[in-house]
DNA sequence: CTCGTTACTGACCCATGAGTCAGCAACTAC
DNA sequence: GTAGTTGCTGACTCATGGGTCAGTAACGAG
């Protein structure tokens, strides 16, 4: 008859009030969200997230380590393990994450990171070494190892490998910002990895 | 003997708070930074720079009008009154612009607009109607211009602007946030021009 | 059905900072 | 000088929201 106005699952309320972090940070930046519609959003009053998790600092890091790594290693993974030819590589499983990321909480780890990483720089620091200095030098090696082989012309091209995860970045933020007039991702990324591509095989100077 | 405890300079006050904004907000951003902080450095009480600006967000506003507009209007001026080719407008004044904005006050209101900008959609559409629309519009009308007189040859790279300045807002970003490792700037700005420079004219598919 | 443990609630506290306004003092005209 | 104007001050109000804690009720053990 009477429901239980609450049910008691300690196990599952870190992982779910962390999504519902998620959720509100993607619609409000960080600043702007209330720990009030946090706590609203995963069903739960603001006294117990703040049993689960000491600040709203904390609980902004928690979003951060749940919902951007595991992306970064499994694309480094399919790297390291399959041998296919760097330009099958990136036409392929490169291009297909980068086109996905835009649509992804990724997205919102960046703009989060964007928006309060000055002001944590542990938490920078954090996403440095678990996520930018890995993806970077993932490709790094991906590209030395097409000119090793002969694939591709060494160049100027072939050492800067922010040139092929600059579209995607470039693409989140701009779409978050003016959503009104959205940019056509997609083809931006796939126009700047042709265009790179197309020097690497040494079709041009 | 007795020094005045301040002097009256009406004409003065608004172009000093707005500079003093300018430093508050890249030192802070945007919604960390107090209206008394702005108003200490302007050497001023926060009524006077009320009496001045209504709302905070009218001084952000300030801000772009005095920093940002007059830099793309520089910039556009010299398209429109200018006849050389578009590849030397690229290679000169396009590529010194996109050069020093990362130094300029510029890079400080792309951050702001990045970090806070879904707080505060009015903002978000006051710098799209006063700088990115005009931006993208000079560089597609440029693109036609090159391609209408057989410079450049149309493509999917002449048709999206977005390329060209993809590694300026990039930089800006992602030396913002990792300045311990900060990216060549340059080098990425001028490698990126030289490959959608070279598509253009021609030298690839 | 107890009774003890503890996951959970929500009203509360209080620091913060945007915006106000009554009064003061710098300047001007005479 | 002195009276009028107005640029300017800074103490104030008040909404907001991060963080707390005394109490409540779900659940398990016996």
């Amino acid at each position: 008859m009477n429901q239980p106005r609450y049910q008691r699952r300690k196990e599952d309320r870190p992982e779910e009030i962390t999504a519902a972090a998620l959720e509100a940070f993607a619609k409000n930046g960080y600043a702007a969200t209330r720990v009030d519609e946090v706590a609203k959003r995963a069903g739960v009053s603001k006294g117990l997230l703040y049993l689960y998790f000491k600040t709203k600092e904390e609980l902004f890091k928690s979003v951060v380590r749940s919902f951007v790594m595991p992306r970064i290693d499994t694309l480094i993974k399919i790297i390291e393990t399959s041998d296919m030819s760097s330009e099958k590589f990136l036409r392929g499983p490169f291009l297909d994450f980068a086109r996905q990321v835009p649509g992804s909480p990724i997205s919102v780890i960046v703009r989060l990171m964007v928006a309060e990483g000055p002001k944590h720089p542990d938490l920078v620091q954090f996403y440095w070494d678990n996520v930018v200095s890995h993806g970077l030098g993932a490709i790094n090696e991906l590209l030395w190892h097409g000119v090793q082989s002969g694939e591709f012309q060494r160049s100027t091209v072939s050492e800067q490998p922010a040139l092929f995860v600059m579209p995607v970045i470039f693409s989140v933020i701009f779409n978050l910002l003016f959503s009104k007039q959205p940019i056509d991702t997609d083809r931006l990324i796939e126009t700047q990895i042709d265009l790179l591509i197309s020097h690497l095989k040494g079709h041009t100077t």
